[in-house]
DNA sequence: CAGTAGTAGCGTTAAAACTACACATAAAGT
DNA sequence: ACTTTATGTGTAGTTTTAACGCTACTACTG
């Protein structure tokens, strides 16, 4: 028996493409692979690859983050589709963008050496091939707009981390400073920071206290932006 | 000269599918029609279609809400990218939704019968095919956070229209009631609404005053999710 | 061991935004 | 002229935001 198919339609690769974001403590970085293939062969790329039968979308970018990072189960979503019919040199492609958080001390090292992968800070990034640019902004922003209404740090800090971190981890996503106490307050107010009885030595003279999330109430408030959690006409900004 | 191409890789039909919102003065409606063909034969379904080669994703967005409605230029976004491995029965395909925003007296009402396409209110619709419904329910809640920080009637109302008039269509996209002191207040002061000297006659005893968008301001505001809008830390919700 | 330096952490206040709510006004129809 | 019906306006109380100055720890120094 024939499988039914579509008659007289063209067919296309598609494309995952990771924008893999890590923090240091320090700064917002986003992990790149040096492509050693033709075309563009030497430049910088997303990690990506193609999307196989029977495999769903979300599953194909978690399989080709797995496979440069080592981790499983990392958080991310899904951003863009992109698909100008030039994008890509080789062969008309269409590519589906996601972001993933990760921690960046977690990644398997040898994985991403194999790669000839690399971490960048986000404001310092090289030339990107094809699109690649464009993916890393609307990353960018799509993180931002995360940011704002649940903390992200979750994903991107170690277990515990302390609140001036967590500053640091915003200031980093929006490239901006932020004010201690402001941020302090609004943190605390989401809900989900739990204070531990530990405080963080060697770094600072007076030591800050570790928090952690709270996982019940931190996947409460997680949901994509196609999620429901868009509040009633909410303010303006 | 043999045309360069990637080796041992799928390919798929790549689907646009466009949820059609259009608004009557009355109620928010999605355009559906009427499968005439296998499968699913009978039953209601986003307007949809392949992309083609050389085609730009939003192009053929464009061209298939058209090839619908008749209407050109239509404001589109695109919404998300659905590629569960099974969600087409015919064959694997990856599908981008795409919603567009049209005024709905404006559509060709011979091509609407042709593809024996229909109206219906966005709380009343029939059972979808495929995850149909589920991009309806992305299509909805992308509009409700789009039109909570820009006055979204542009698209929707024709070149004039009394405020009375845009607090319908925003009840409807909320699904509730607002208050019309409040509403006011906060559409005007978003600063995009032009007060005609003319009034609305024949509706309402005293009559309401028309009111155009500035297309300048508006266009400024118009963006993207992913644009770069989103506010520097909004207030949580 | 006392003083200093450098962060961490807290509280207050003024401005802005939001919510809720009630009455006057224009014009059509009798 | 009076009634009817929807349009249009103002205000007060509350909540949220934004700006900012000061105290509290503790490691290091002399």
């Amino acid at each position: 028996m024939k499988k039914r198919m579509y008659d007289n339609i063209q067919r296309f690769p598609v494309a995952l493409d990771g924008i893999i974001f890590g923090f240091d403590r320090q700064a917002l970085n986003l992990l790149l692979i040096k492509r050693d293939f033709e075309p563009e062969k030497e430049k910088w790329s997303l990690m990506g690859g193609f999307l196989r039968e029977a495999e769903n979308l979300d599953d194909a970018a978690s399989r080709i983050v797995t496979s440069l990072t080592g981790l499983k189960n990392v958080y991310m979503e899904q951003l863009y589709g992109f698909g100008r019919h030039d994008r890509d040199p080789v062969e008309r492609t269409i590519s589906i963008a996601y972001y993933a958080l990760i921690n960046i001390h977690d990644h398997d090292e040898d994985l991403v050496r194999r790669y000839s992968a690399q971490w960048f800070p986000i404001d310092e990034l090289p030339e990107l091939i094809f699109d690649h640019q464009e993916m890393v902004e609307a990353a960018k922003a799509r993180l931002r707009y995360k940011a704002a209404r649940q903390p992200v740090g979750f994903e991107l800090l170690p277990g515990k981390f302390t609140l001036p971190e967590l500053q640091q981890l915003y200031e980093a996503i929006y490239e901006t400073e932020l004010d201690k106490r402001n941020f302090r307050r609004r943190m605390l107010s989401m809900g989900v920071l739990v204070k531990t009885d530990e405080k963080q030595k060697g770094f600072s003279k007076r030591g800050a206290w570790y928090y952690t999330f709270d996982k019940e109430k931190y996947k409460k408030m997680s949901s994509p932006v196609n999620g429901s959690a868009l509040a009633f006409m909410p303010a303006r900004e």
